[in-house]
RNA sequence: GGAGGGAUCGCAUAGUGGUUUAGUGCGGCCGCCUGCUAAGCGGUUAGAGGGGGAAACCUCUCUCAUGGGUUCGAAUCCCAUUCCCUCCGCCA
């Protein structure tokens, strides 16, 4: 969120972002709220200094004045009542605050949305077929990888089974990935809960505005991630780093829940969205005069799954009305696929400036002794897995109905095609 | 799920109603001393939010797991919640 001492000081340049990401504000109330809040303070501690001074003086009497006992017993019921306004003023003002996105990087192009995205650069060379070529969700049937009907059976729409060497493909995907980011990039592995409390939500910045696209068990009020955007945010939540163990840098698979009530009647053909999907993620936690050039690194790493995959891939600049909740500056690559015809978003990589660190209340130290500083948190896919799987289905597929396993997978699968 | 025990300043501990502005030890930092190192000696040691100030800084309030309550006054008493530990039960 935004720091509410910002918003005070530069409510002109939060309201012109807001409007740049085409969001209503609700600037005014908020500055209202904060200005009533801090009229409160004022006077509850004034109370509270002066009860404070007259209680350790009545410690020290022998005969306790009636009237003196009478007057803090009044000051502490006022006292009472003001605590509770300022609860409600500051539960208000926090609901608000909440549902503010970030600041929109300066270098930012403006735009409303998604046709208004950058195309930044290419890589590979788009494949001509002498015949016609197959989508993934013909290809995964033919070859019995992907079983719709099994899925739906089981789990209802947008659910699907990997079969045989589809769900090997797939494994081998993930262990690649992993591997690529932990020995070459330097990025710590970890492996994570899948379910989060309703806190860990809050502090990247999914929840309260999105509750809507995600799971919820109500029973034990545990959330099912989205993304492992979620519990690596909070890996260090309400922590203060010492100097020195910045950059951290963590990747791990999880697999990802989403409801996609927003986009029903969406892609409904195939794997390319479906309510659980596999996800390798890149987070950091930089020093905040580091985060830029970090992130033009980590698309670069995402990048090189591409590149060692052989998919050609475009990377996208996001306009600053395409920009996620918490992003400032963010990413996408998209890798073309072949059969579908259509260029599939497998990574977005954002910088997320202090946004997150601030809900989740992240800090490091820059030197010993020094106050602590909120650090920028940065994250990207590395990446999207049935996406990719897609990709490898419809591109590297052959005249004979084969698949063609790239060559850096054929350690993970032990084969070289898909017969 | 049942029964008990616990949660205090980075760590370890003391603290059962009023100079507690939370003591002590360890660790950390800064000095001093010292061929070097160690030891020793002295000092220091958190976070958040208000107000004032150009700033350095000054000042107020809050924080002893969290939230309530009792009281003029709570780390200390009461209630609820969370987490941890031990035992039992269940279980990949």
């Amino acid at each position: 969120m935004l720091s509410i001492q910002f918003i005070r000081e530069n409510p002109e340049l939060v309201r012109e972002s807001l409007s740049k990401r085409g969001e209503a504000t609700g600037l005014d109330e908020i500055l209202r709220l904060d200005g009533e809040r801090r009229r409160l303070l004022q006077e509850v501690e004034n109370l509270r200094a002066r009860k404070k001074q007259v209680s350790k003086e009545i410690g020290s009497m022998k005969e306790k004045p009636a009237e003196l006992l009478a007057e803090m017993r009044d000051t502490g019921e006022r006292i009472k009542s003001l605590d509770h306004e300022i609860g409600r003023n500051e539960e208000e003002l926090n609901n608000l605050l909440l549902r503010i996105p970030n600041l929109v990087h300066p270098s930012v192009p403006v735009g409303s949305g998604e046709d208004e995205n950058i195309v930044v650069r290419s890589w590979g060379e788009i494949r001509e077929f002498d015949f016609q070529a197959l989508p993934h969700w013909d290809i995964g049937v033919n070859k019995g990888i992907i079983d719709f009907e099994r899925g739906v059976k089981i789990s209802g729409s947008r659910f699907y089974v990997l079969k045989g060497l589809g769900a090997k493909l797939q494994r081998a995907l993930i262990a690649f990935m992993l591997d690529l980011h932990i020995q070459q990039h330097g990025y710590a592995e970890t492996y994570l809960p899948f379910m989060v409390k309703e806190e860990s939500m809050l502090g990247s910045g999914n929840l309260p505005k999105f509750a809507d696209n995600l799971y919820h068990d109500a029973e034990d009020d545990l959330w099912l991630v989205p993304t492992a955007e979620v519990p690596l945010t909070n890996l260090h939540r309400d922590e203060i780093l010492e100097p020195g163990t910045l950059p951290l840098y963590y990747v791990a698979y999880t697999a990802c829940f989403r409801r996609e009530s927003m986009s029903a009647g969406k892609d409904t053909r195939g794997i390319k969205r479906g309510h659980q999907f596999d996800k390798v993620e890149l987070y950091k936690f930089v020093d905040p005069d580091t985060s830029d050039g970090e992130l033009e690194r980590m698309v670069g790493n995402a990048e090189e799954v591409c590149q060692k995959l052989g998919l050609p891939y475009r990377v996208l600049q996001l306009c600053s009305g395409d920009l996620g909740f918490a992003a400032t500056k963010t990413y996408d690559i998209e890798v073309w696929a072949a059969g579908c015809g259509e260029w599939l978003e497998v990574s977005s990589c954002s910088n997320c400036g202090d946004f997150q660190a601030r809900r989740a209340n992240i800090r490091y130290r820059p030197q010993v002794g020094e106050r602590p500083r909120f650090v920028h948190t940065l994250n990207g896919s590395g990446t999207a897995l049935p996406r990719v799987f897609i990709a490898i289905l419809e591109n590297y597929q052959q005249s004979d109905g084969s698949i063609v396993i790239p060559e850096v997978l054929r350690p993970y699968m032990g084969i070289d095609a898909l017969r």
